[in-house]
DNA sequence: GCACTCTACTTGTCTAGACAAGCTGACGCA
DNA sequence: TGCGTCAGCTTGTCTAGACAAGTAGAGTGC
C-alpha cells in the first residue's frame, strides 16, 4: 500500500491523506452507492482547496484500494462491495520456489484454443464463443505437485500465447513481459478440488485447498 | 493498484511505467540484492531525463508492491525476497459488513496476557516468555458467526491493547489508530478448523476453511 | 431517422520548482 | 574523549499549469 504519513493522532495528516479519508468515510456511509458517479476531480479540488495532482493522488490510490473505479473521459464510480473485501497481489509461483532454493518444474497438460462460454466472456470481456487460450499446467516444488494452474488468456492481450513453452517460462511471467505488470481481481475460496485437479496434484479430493477466480 | 495506461503492445508504455519496468527487471535479475541501497530519486531523475515527480510516482508504487523499501533521510533499500511472494491487504470486517449493510456484532472470548512460546516469540520479535497479548473473539455478520479472530499481539505496540473494549471497536481498528497503516506478512492456508475454532463458528470440524497466519 | 462532427468534460500524465522532514557524518568546541 | 551543531544528502509532499486521450451529448446536414 502507498506509504501514508504517520498520522500523529488527529493532528499533521498530510492533505492527500485528509481527502483520502474524507471520501472513505462518505464511501463506507453510503453515500455514492456502488456504481454511482462521484464527483469529478475538479470538483473536489474546488472542495477542499487543494491543486489536482493533490486530488489526483487520493483517487488514485483509493482505486488502488479496490474503493472506487475511475474511467478515463467518463468520471468516478463507487466500486462494487465485493471488490472491497481483500486485494491479493500474486506473485509469480516460479520465482517464489526458486527464493525458497527449491527445485522447480511444470507439466503441461494443455494448450489450446477454446471458444469462450457466456460466464467466461463476461469475464474477459469478449463475445460469446469468441476464441480463448486455454492452459492447464501443473507446477512441482521438489518434485512435489504444489499447484494446478488452470488458466484462459483473452487473446488480444498476447496474441502468440500458444506459441510459448512453458516449460521454460511461466504463464504468469509471460503475461508480465506483454504487460508491463498486472494486476487482477481475484476471488479466494476455501474448496475442495475437483477429481480432475484432485488426480493432477496426487491429494485425496476431500483434502482442503485454496481456490483463486 | 494504481491504474497503469493499457499497453499496446510495446509501444506507448508512460514515462513512470517505463522506470517502474527497468527497475523492476533490474530487481528480478539480482541487482541490488535485497537490502541494498538503491539509486536515489535524483539519481534516476539523470538516467532517466523525466522529472522527479515520475521518479517518485514509480517509486512509490513499487513500494506498494512491496519490492521496494523507503526511509526519509535515508534513501531507498531493495526489499527482503520473502516479502515478494504475496501480499493481502486485510480490511477491517466490521468496516465491511457494515458496508454490506448488515448488522455486525462479536463475542469477545478471551482477552489475557500470556507467555510467548518459542515460535510465536520468534514470528513477533520477542524474548521467550516474554508476555503476549491474546485475545479470541468472534465475528457475527446478521447473528451467523462468520470469523474467528485468534490474536497475538506485540505489547510494545499496543500497551493498552488489553483495556480496549472490542465490543465497540476491533482490534484491527484498534490497531490501525495504533500503527498508522498496518502491512505485514501472511501465510495464507486451506485448512480445516481446529475443533474449538469449529465450535465458535457453529459449522462442521470437516469443511473447509481459510487459515491467515 | 441516421450519420457525422464538434465541443465540453472527464481522467491520465508530465513538468519544474518549492518547501518540509528526517538522517548522517564532518566539524568545532569544551 | 565526548558532545553539540550544522551542512548536505535523502525522501515526502504540494502547486500551477500544460497537453493527451477518451467519452458523451449537442448540433448539423443528409
Amino acid at each position: 500500500m502507498p506509504s501514508t504519513p504517520s498520522p500523529r493522532r488527529q493532528t499533521a495528516l498530510a492533505p492527500y491523506g485528509r481527502v483520502k479519508q474524507h471520501l472513505k468515510t462518505d464511501l463506507s456511509q453510503g453515500r455514492w452507492p456502488p456504481g454511482t458517479l462521484m464527483p469529478s476531480e475538479s470538483e473536489l479540488v474546488a472542495q477542499f482547496g487543494v491543486s489536482r495532482m493533490t486530488i489526483n493522488r487520493a483517487l488514485r490510490e483509493l482505486q488502488s484500494e479496490g474503493l472506487i473505479d475511475r474511467v478515463q473521459g467518463v468520471g468516478t464510480f463507487a466500486a462494487q462491495l465485493h471488490r472491497v473485501s481483500s486485494t491479493l497481489t500474486i506473485r509469480d509461483l516460479h520465482e517464489e520456489i526458486e527464493a525458497r532454493g527449491h527445485r522447480h518444474h511444470v507439466e503441461v497438460k494443455l494448450v489450446r484454443e477454446e471458444r469462450a462460454s457466456a460466464g467466461l466472456a463476461l469475464q474477459l470481456g469478449l463475445a460469446n464463443d469468441a476464441p480463448v487460450y486455454h492452459s492447464l499446467i501443473v507446477h512441482f516444488d521438489n518434485g512435489l505437485p504444489l499447484q494446478c494452474e488452470d488458466r484462459y488468456v483473452n487473446p488480444a492481450w498476447s496474441p502468440n500465447y500458444l506459441s510459448v513453452d512453458f516449460s521454460r517460462t511461466t504463464p504468469t511471467q509471460h503475461l508480465l513481459e506483454v504487460a508491463p505488470w498486472w494486476e487482477a481481481q481475484y476471488t479466494i475460496d476455501a474448496s475442495t478440488p475437483t477429481a480432475q485437479e484432485a488426480e493432477l496434484l496426487g491429494i485425496q479430493a476431500t483434502d482442503p485447498c485454496l481456490v483463486l477466480v
